[in-house]
DNA sequence: CGCCCATTTGACAGCTTTCAAATCGCGTGG
DNA sequence: CCACGCGATTTGAAAGCTGTCAAATGGGCG
């Protein structure tokens, strides 16, 4: 058995402790699952639609996303994914994917049986709530996504998501909620808020002249967070963050 | 212990069986699981963003919907329940509720205390695994929305809309895919796909004369199942039903 | 029969897209 | 160290899908 101070999967347990509270046994077993570390090329295709993953797929650096293609050839991408997150959970246990999963960015992801999740999901409460709390954080960033596309406007919605990427960020210890690297192409962001590129210019650039946010080639600096929140229309309630989490933006 | 062959809870069987091998045991006790009916008028909210709810609610009867209000006071509901639905399961495992449930018609719905749910859920894991499936479907269809208001047009979305509808429906045991009540305003159907009632109203006139559907007020036939399906653009492997529910539509 | 809400229709405005072209940034090679 | 090349960004003009506003029509219920 590996030593869990040394696990490759430390960034796993923050996530998961904000669902339940994990002992020392369910940390240390947490810790010991089997996994295989591997590194990923920017844009290489973690999974397909349609594969049948017999892996749960964890962030260890990088970013990566999902998106599904419409009919028409358009890309809509429906999450985006940091160090700690479970990437994969979803299409791993339903069994098969209904949806892609790709690198943004250079990342190192654990791959971990599917089969040694179940287990200790079941075999351990604490933890099987801790990953179906993390699941159900996933659906709650999805329900705010949907009104997101669906009900504001452009603008609104690069400055909502830009809230949600710092905050994310910063609690997961990659970044300040005021400063962050940004490491993607303005038509990833237009995919992300189902706007096409050329409007995404123009709205970062109206966030940019209205003293909102500035920016440099691929980082972001907020100038006044509580005018982009108001711009975004954000409230983080959603990502259910725990309350130390919160502390700086309040 | 109320009999579990009289239990109003039997809608709920149907859907957790997707996810799980349910033995006569867990059938038990999931059918006795303690529980309050109710029912509720229509426009009725059952569940208030900020709530912190105590209890689940079970569909028996009718339709609810979840939504969330964004700043310039626009609707955008985020699912649509019927009968045997879980409406609320994330709202209650993940403590404050991040949107608003509410009847779309008059509905009879049953109430399980939270703590009864977790123990049944960690205490058997069939159960367990079959409400954590049941939840993960549920986040497939909020993917399926987002790339449904993100990259869709207006007449494709609708047609989209329909078709998940129809086949809900009809897994439910509550329609035929090609006939089924819509007892939902124009307005309903534009807040679910991010549009206005009066462009809905030119979508629902446009598939109407294209010969896919054709309508009365409350309910709507589909005339050309396939067509309609390729003008929504769908495909129902997002919604995760098993084999034998989609004979019919293949 | 009359009221009220939902549906339908038309004209017009506007946000976002489309299409193209120019500019910029950065890694590569001479 | 500088020129080159390519993808990303930026900009402009015009088109188009969808929204807005307003009014007419329709259907159900008291």
């Amino acid at each position: 058995m590996p030593d869990p101070r040394k696990s490759a999967l430390e960034p796993m347990l923050r996530k998961l402790e904000y669902g339940a509270f994990l002992n020392g046994e369910d940390r240390d077993a947490l810790l010991s699952l089997p996994h295989m570390n591997k590194t990923v090329e920017a844009h290489t295709y973690i999974l397909r639609e349609g594969d049948k993953p017999t892996h749960a797929c964890l962030m260890l650096s990088g970013l990566t996303y999902r998106h599904k293609i419409v009919a028409n050839g358009a890309r809509q991408i429906v999450s985006l994914h940091m160090a700690g997150d479970l990437v994969d959970l979803q299409n791993a246990l339903l069994g098969t994917a209904d949806h892609h999963v790709q690198a943004l960015t250079r990342s190192d992801v654990a791959f971990i049986p599917l089969e040694a999740i179940k287990n200790i999901a079941f075999d351990r409460p604490a933890i099987g709530q801790a990953m179906w709390y993390d699941t159900l954080v996933d659906g709650s960033i999805f329900r705010e996504w949907i009104a997101n596309v669906g009900r504001r406007d452009a603008r609104t919605r690069l400055a909502h998501l830009f809230c949600e990427y710092a905050l994310r960020m910063e609690a997961a210890g990659l970044g300040d909620h005021n400063e962050w690297e940004l490491p993607m192409t303005q038509e990833v962001l237009a995919d992300c808020t189902g706007l096409t590129p050329v409007h995404v210019n123009r709205m970062l650039k109206s966030l940019e002249q209205d003293g909102l946010i500035s920016r440099t080639r691929r980082s972001v600096t907020v100038r006044d967070w509580k005018a982009l929140a108001a711009a975004g229309d954000f409230q983080s309630a959603y990502l259910h963050l725990p309350a130390h989490k919160l502390a700086l933006t309040q």
